[in-house]
DNA sequence: ACAGTTCTCTACCAATTGGTAGAGAAAGCG
DNA sequence: CGCTTTCTCTACCAATTGGTAGAGAACTGT
């Protein structure tokens, strides 16, 4: 999250937001270099190809998100309702200020299979521990009895996707101002507990 | 949806595919013509420019999808929980047939502002519409009550997040079969429906 | 058979793509 | 000082990009 100061910190940086916002393949090296203010080639230094760019990038991605929700969970309260609500908000932070965060997630999909492989590898520890602990709460009939796989794709399926999606949310007349941001946030709220509640 | 036959309506359905599934940028008019199996000057005698290609790919979409949300709230009946349903089983079977579909509606938020208006507009009588429903719906205690345009965002986030994010389903061990649809559909309408009842 | 559209083709173009080769600063270190 | 490592640069490359020019089929109506 922090913007750090080498050079190649600069390069994931820059090619973070880039990628997430406009997909990796429709952003080239000579845009990012001129955006960071170095040649082509200092590029190809710190990262030898385009390939192991997008790698690094999609790996220093899932890591953050994936530190974030671990300290959300820990610090949120026992209530399970609670807890996902701190775990939302949480997410919510950091991809307001920075959309392409989730949308670079996105990208996994049109990747090469190995290398989606290999970040889903890096989710999935998460989304492991995600449904096990729906499971349990479930059982403790303090969420409501469901698939929790797809309960948790869902769940992250919408979070993504109205973080991702200024036009559909411009569709309907949203604004991006604070306010919006507010309101949006409590309306997912609201929708995802009103969604899970026993 | 029908395959149709002349050299023009073949480019728009092949060109529908490859942009939903890779991404405006990443697909070639090489590539398309291609698979089309014509040269690529028989694409741009048909269509002067990519950009020009894309945005009849895009209305066509729109228009389609606003055809089968249109005949399903049509057939469906009254009770607003039934309908939400009978709609997103509509939106779910060509979606899933051709995931391109959604993952298409998505690539909006990276074209140029000026073409993404252009299919704003397209769709925001529909959306119009919904909220509206939605509303009087809410004042007659049918629905949730909560802040219909946001709440139409998130239930498309949903539905559109789920159906174009195989990898995310991936993750949580999901598999694409004949059961695994069905399973998925019936959490899906099952997750709205608890997210919207009153 | 005719001329006129309608359609698809080959041949080419300038610009951009990811990537290579290797020179030259800059900085640590004896 | 000199030597080595770390870093960034200019110059170039083959392949691919969206797009142009214009020739030739193939089907029209007469």
């Amino acid at each position: 999250m922090a913007r750090r100061s080498g050079t190649r910190d600069q390069i994931l940086d820059r090619a973070t937001d880039l990628f997430g916002r406009w997909g990796v393949e429709a952003v080239s090296l000579d845009q990012i270099a001129q955006e960071v203010g170095v040649a082509k080639q200092t590029l190809l230094y710190w990262f030898p190809s385009k390939d192991d760019l997008v790698e690094h990038v999609l790996a220093a991605t899932a890591e953050e998100l994936a530190v974030v929700v671990e300290a959300a969970i820990r610090a949120a309260p026992d209530d399970p309702l609670d807890r996902i609500e701190a775990v939302v908000k949480a997410v919510f932070r950091p991809a307001v200020r920075r959309p392409a965060l989730l949308g670079l997630i996105r990208e996994m999909s049109r990747l090469p299979p190995e290398t989606s492989e290999r970040v889903a590898t890096h989710m999935r520890p998460l989304a492991d521990r995600a449904v096990a602990w729906m499971r349990t709460e479930m059982d403790a009939g303090r969420l409501r009895r469901c698939d929790p796989d797809i309960v948790v794709a869902l769940a992250y399926a919408t979070v993504t996707g109205i973080a991702t999606e200024p036009e559909a949310l411009r569709v309907v007349g949203w604004s991006a101002d604070t306010a919006g941001l507010r309101r949006l946030r409590a309306e997912l709220v609201a929708f995802l507990r009103a969604a899970l509640t026993p």
